[in-house]
DNA sequence: AAGCTAGACAACCGCGTTCCG
DNA sequence: TCGGAACGCGGTTGTCTAGCT
């Protein structure tokens, strides 16, 4: 690619800005406004790229910028939008007064692609890894495990190779997510469900056609404005009664959308809709089909509002403690104790063998029955 | 105190799109 | 219609800093 000219001068600087710096663009925007942007270093006295100084201004010295951290609401926003439309950044930011796209970038890489990550969803596609790596074992000509982890996106990688359990279920909200994280998880990862873009929006970036980029555009807005709505009810979407297991997003023409995106309701607020941590791997071909009671005992469950671990729920720590527990936190981050929530899994060790030893029998089997395509010398 | 590491975020790079002569 | 310049975007890299050993 030929480089625009500003940028071929030898002498124009690189990296951090100056103060110095900073303040000769700003008495130059203020004086002549922005636009033109490959004038913008001579008129205003300055060795950089005219592109530089366009990212400088636009994302950190625009007076309208934001500098306070991420809020709750935003990053529950940001993730919404992120499984409706994906990594489209200016578009997320446009959803974020004073964020930039930068921001929103790297909020998510820091922060939010591993929390959700820790939280067992694979952040690209907002599916539950566990139904991932289901779905990855149905292909056939499946390379040795080594490799196949290796083939996987980083997310996976790292929740492969970091951790002793494959599959972590998300932690308990005594173990420190919010409300607002709880609805994600039911939201977005919830048991059996298809992510939201499988089911409105068939042309997001996950199963973009070619040909349906005139279609891209109006899914991604009415993705936008049912994610920004249903936030500003109570961060719920439209959960159909009919399938409980299967959570609706409606998109609707303006004149029906006050009623079709509405937020749940009180009585389901409250009782929540409840499923199972073995409804979430309903799907898992891994996991054995009949549970023993002993099984049993290891399920998590969680609602939309709280997520409380079923073998607990004599010993007096209620869904409704742990909710009064969030409120007294206004319903932000609901951490006790601070920090990165854990991963917290309340099953046992031997759990976690016998599923990972789920795993190992899985794969044997079609390391045996595949045992010709092993032989790629590819791998 | 020095070295190391991970996290946060600023900035750069390359590419696609839009604008304009 | 075409080609070059400008712009915008997303992915990646670089730098700084706080915390830990």
């Amino acid at each position: 690619m030929v480089r625009p000219p500003c940028c071929d001068k030898l002498n124009v600087k690189k990296g951090l800005w100056s103060e110095e710096e900073d303040a000769k663009m700003l008495a130059y925007v203020s004086k002549h406004g922005t636009g033109n942007w490959t004038a913008v270093p001579k008129k205003a006295g300055l060795r950089r790229c005219g592109k530089s100084c366009r990212l400088r201004w636009t994302n950190y010295l625009r007076p309208d910028l934001k500098r306070e951290s991420f809020t709750p609401q935003e990053e529950e926003l940001i993730i919404r939008l992120h499984a409706a439309i994906g990594s489209r950044w200016s578009i997320i930011a446009q959803q974020l007064p004073g964020r930039t796209d930068n921001d929103v970038k790297n909020y998510w890489n820091t922060k939010l692609r591993k929390k959700l990550s820790e939280m067992g969803i694979d952040p690209v596609t907002h599916k539950p890894f566990s139904q991932i790596l289901a779905d990855y074992g149905n292909i056939g000509g499946l390379p040795k495990s080594r490799a196949r982890i290796g083939s996987l996106n980083r997310d996976m990688k790292n929740a492969f190779l970091t951790r002793p359990e494959p599959f972590p279920p998300p932690a308990t909200a005594a173990e420190g997510f919010s409300n607002i994280n709880n609805r994600l998880m039911t939201t977005i990862a919830s048991p059996g469900m298809e992510p939201i873009q499988d089911n409105f929006f068939p042309n997001n970036s996950i199963n973009h056609h070619p040909d349906s980029d005139s279609l891209e555009l109006l899914s991604q807005l009415q993705a936008i404005k049912v994610v920004t709505e249903a936030t500003n009810y109570t961060g719920h979407q439209t959960i159909s009664p009919q399938f409980p297991n299967k959570y609706s997003l409606s998109l609707s023409s303006p004149s029906s959308s006050s009623t079709s995106s509405t937020c749940s309701t009180a009585a389901q607020e409250k009782s929540g809709l409840a499923f199972s941590w073995r409804d979430f791997l309903l799907e898992d071909a891994f996991l054995p089909t009949d549970h023993t009671q002993g099984q049993e005992d290891r399920i998590l469950e969680f609602s939309s509002d709280e997520i409380v671990p079923q073998s607990h729920s004599s010993n007096g720590t209620s869904a409704e403690n742990i909710d009064n527990n969030n409120s007294d936190n206004n319903g932000v981050q609901g951490i006790s104790g601070g920090g990165v929530p854990s991963h917290g899994f309340h099953a046992s060790s031997s759990t976690n063998s016998s599923f990972v030893a789920a795993m190992i029998d899985q794969e044997n089997e079609m390391f045996s029955e595949f045992a010709n395509l092993l032989e790629d010398p590819c791998y």
